[in-house]
DNA sequence: AGTCGACTGCAGTGAGTATT
DNA sequence: AATACTCACTGCAGTCGACT
């Protein structure tokens, strides 16, 4: 299994040389010229922030940006000693998994689809957003709408992907406000995993031990969840598919 | 009526600061 | 000491007015 799931403009290699105000990052690219580029994932980042690393980043043309460079990928080494690039930008998750449902690789979990709604208000005071808002197609004998939350995951432990890699409330309210949609709703979790060496997923206890035990609260509750693992490649991204709970 | 651009507000996270 | 707020920046959805 190694489909494409998305093609982009090659992006520029560089090294990392530090990363600062949680969502600047300064890096060396080939030529010798130092660039800052912004980094669209604010977590710790953890395990994967070495200086010198081997980084990818993005060129944007949009005039309203003040940063043209987008930091997108970090190459970090395996348990074998084997390089592996980890996808870091977290709003490319949602497009990842955007194109993943499109492409209908999700059915069977899930069921057939009709629409995709991206960021719809939900949860009390319709004062969350949910990620995506399926419905189902009328031929489909569950009727349910579904919710999907995308979480962005790339800590890993052996082969074991684990989110969250720090503590988070906002992650945590995500998780009650999926429980309380069920059995109304299929509620529906999706990590999508941005490194291909991960075999298994579990909730990071050890970062987040509340996060833990509401997220094995949401699932005998009936949350769905899929783990979702990809390969990073310089030019394109390819599907390694879904993967077990551990 | 439909399309387009400009504009607004929100989400994401944690360090630092202000307030209780 | 604990809690609340602000700030940093981008991308997206939604709204509104101007225009075809």
């Amino acid at each position: 299994m190694n489909d494409r799931i998305i093609d982009f403009d090659p992006l520029i290699e560089g090294v990392l040389i530090k990363r600062y105000k949680r969502y600047l990052a300064d890096i060396a690219l080939e030529s010798g010229e130092v660039v800052t580029a912004h980094c669209a994932n604010t977590g710790p980042m953890k395990g994967l922030l070495r200086e010198g690393a081997k980084v990818r980043i993005s060129v944007s043309t949009s005039p309203k940006r003040k940063l043209p460079f987008t930091w997108e990928q970090i190459c970090v080494l395996d348990e074998k000693n084997e390089e592996v690039w980890v996808g870091i930008n977290t709003l490319f998750a949602n497009k990842l998994i955007k194109k993943v449902i499109e492409k209908n690789l999700l059915d069977e979990i899930i069921g057939e689809i009709e629409t995709i709604k991206s960021e719809v208000p939900y949860g009390k005071d319709k004062k969350s957003r949910i990620d995506f808002f399926l419905t189902p197609k009328s031929s489909n004998p569950d009727k349910r709408n579904i919710y999907i939350e995308v979480k962005n995951t790339t800590w890993i432990r052996g082969n074991v992907a684990l989110f969250p890699d720090t503590v988070t409330k906002r992650g945590q309210k995500h998780l009650i406000e999926l429980k309380e949609l069920i059995p109304e709703s299929k509620s529906v979790l999706v990590l999508c995993i941005t490194r291909k060496d991960a075999c298994f997923f579990a909730p990071g206890d050890e970062a987040d031990p509340l996060y833990g035990n509401l997220f094995r609260e949401s699932l005998s509750a009936g949350m769905i969840t899929i783990p979702c693992s990809f390969e990073f490649h310089k030019d394109h991204i390819s599907w390694r598919g879904i993967k077990p709970l551990k």
